[in-house]
RNA sequence: CGCGGGGUAGAGCAGUGGCAGCUCGACAGGCUCAUAACCUGUAGGUCGUUGGUUCGAAUCCAACCCCCGCAACCA
């Protein structure tokens, strides 16, 4: 039996914001390496934690706006991001929500941890606060000295915060960072470690009054914490209290030793926060860093710039994922987004990789070797018929697959997946089991061989296209021919 | 001189001292079991610019030009 245990997160976007589709391929590259997980470990040793991170004053104001508490208002937004999540097919195992009781208890006892370690201490601070807005404004926020918004000065104000010895930890970061293959990819370390040898102490409350929607400062409820304080908690909170946010039928073990350190991916603007802030509390907490940091790169918009509103350059996933299918948007993601570098997202691209690898080269050969045995009336299910020597050549593509895959190198594992596919492809011309020549005795084993190389290429396929490879699998086995992936136009 | 990444075929990228590669796209031939598919082959690149080191540079060094991201809600 095996007993290791493999636990993952994303990040918890703002519940309030529209999911893009940066989201959509943090979630589908964690789902991806979830599936893949739980077919080499058990199902019983994964978890895969999603959430939203639903404080802030952002959701206050929109709760008022629109005339609902601000629990009602998050109730609803998370709501749409489980649906989204289900649109993609993201297997999560739970789905956290920071506005939950059980969180508000666990984000405290953290508090109260850090506080007892002497990390966290009272300062006063000074800053530029637009009444308008109610909010503290930077210098660079501020258009000819006025907040754009609402074209008034902002006065200056000053309040008591609490602040975390971020700054305590530096050396320790440092070290750690140093101390493996934490942080992938590689050359974004040089980034991460300047801005820790720079990294100042940080404000990690408001005051209540200002700002009702938080989790309360145990030891002073005048005071909440900062959305970042609370929300960074959720990756080892779900680990203490999963009940709540499971899906049905969860039973996992819960308890953090059991499970972390674990697997983190994030986008770009999440660096210094997952890299630094979060790894500075937990070393606080004196809980373990985080085993591997995933810094995916930023989808950028056809052109190569990045995809913004006033733009209107933006890619929908919803609009995507209703123009062409989960799974073509899912593949397109994996196949042709790069997995740690930015990269352009182009409809044309999404297009041509979908119709050339799984309609051309991967749902072809598979019919085609379906429509042939039944037309000569073989049967392939027979494993004694397959050649040794093809058998290898196949599990040598599977192995190499596999541990790219460990490596969290997706694109370049569904690179092999491909060419595993299209040496399908170069046996069946080369060995024309068509061909009136051939002996039944031939064409069985040639057959049998290919129906082999399906199985292992759908297999390895059904973590990007679950779907699609769970229905080639039963095509192959009840020998039912016909078009797998349609063509897209 | 804020920090970081990048400039290689029409497009997307790999290649960190030894004959310029991969995928897509384009074109030609072959095959006919198959989704106008598949197989084989062809065309297409002064590797951003200039200078240097070296027997030899896409790769190392220097300077410069250009693009992108972060710094500012945002993966």
């Amino acid at each position: 039996m095996n007993n290791e245990k493999y636990y993952q997160t994303t990040t918890l976007p703002y519940v309030n914001a529209n999911p893009h589709i940066g989201h959509t391929l943090e979630f589908v590259q964690a789902d991806v390496v979830a599936r893949f997980k739980r077919k080499k470990l058990g199902e019983e040793n994964v978890w895969f934690n999603l959430g939203a991170d639903e404080h802030g004053l952002k959701m206050y104001q929109k709760a008022k706006e629109k005339g609902v508490t601000p629990q009602e208002y998050v109730d609803e937004y998370s709501k749409n991001w489980k649906e989204f999540c289900d649109l993609f097919l993201i297997s999560y195992d739970t789905f956290y929500r920071t506005s939950d009781p059980s969180h508000h208890k666990l984000a405290q006892e953290w508090w109260l941890r850090s506080e007892a370690n002497g990390d966290i201490y009272k300062k006063e601070y000074t800053g530029l606060y637009c009444v308008g807005c109610e909010e503290f404004k930077t210098e660079k926020q501020l258009v000819d000295g006025k907040c754009p918004d609402h074209g008034v000065e902002p006065i200056v104000v000053s309040e008591e915060n609490y602040f975390f010895k971020l700054s305590k930890y530096r050396d320790d970061l440092l070290k750690w960072l140093d101390s493996g293959e934490i942080l992938k990819p590689d050359h974004k370390k040089a980034e991460l470690k300047n801005w820790i040898s720079a990294m100042e102490d940080i404000s990690i409350s408001r005051v209540k009054e200002k700002l009702p929607w938080g989790i309360e400062v145990p030891s002073d409820p005048t005071q909440v914490m900062y959305v970042w304080f609370d929300a960074l908690t959720d990756y080892i909170n779900v680990l203490k209290d999963p009940t709540e946010f499971a899906r049905e039928g969860f039973d996992k073990d819960a308890g953090i030793d059991n499970w972390w350190p674990g697997v983190q991916f994030f986008g770009p603007d999440n660096l210094r926060f997952q890299g630094g802030v979060w790894q500075g509390m937990l070393a606080s907490f004196g809980v373990a860093h985080t085993r591997k940091l995933l810094n995916h790169g930023m989808v950028l918009a056809a052109d190569g710039t990045k995809m913004s509103k006033t733009k209107g350059n933006g890619v929908s996933p919803f609009e995507q994922q209703e123009k062409y299918g989960t799974e073509a948007v899912r593949f397109y993601l994996i196949a042709g987004i790069s997995t740690f570098a930015d990269s352009p997202y182009k409809e044309e691209d999404l297009k041509n990789l979908y119709n050339a690898h799984l309609a051309d080269n991967f749902g072809n050969l598979l019919n085609r070797v379906i429509v042939l045995s039944n037309k000569y009336g073989i049967d392939y299910s027979d494993s004694n018929n397959i050649d040794s020597e093809f058998k290898s050549k196949v599990d040598g593509f599977v192995s190499e697959i596999e541990s790219l895959l460990e490596k969290f190198e997706l694109q370049s594992a569904v690179q092999k997946i491909i060419e595993l596919a299209s040496f399908g492809n170069e046996y069946i011309s080369e060995h024309q089991p068509w061909s009136k020549e051939k002996t039944e005795k031939e064409r069985e084993q040639i057959l049998s061989n290919l129906a082999y190389l399906i199985k292992n290429v759908a297999e390895q396929y059904s973590y990007i296209i679950p779907e699609s490879a769970n229905r080639a699998l039963d095509m192959l086995i009840k020998k039912e021919s016909g078009v797998l992936f349609a063509k897209i136009d």
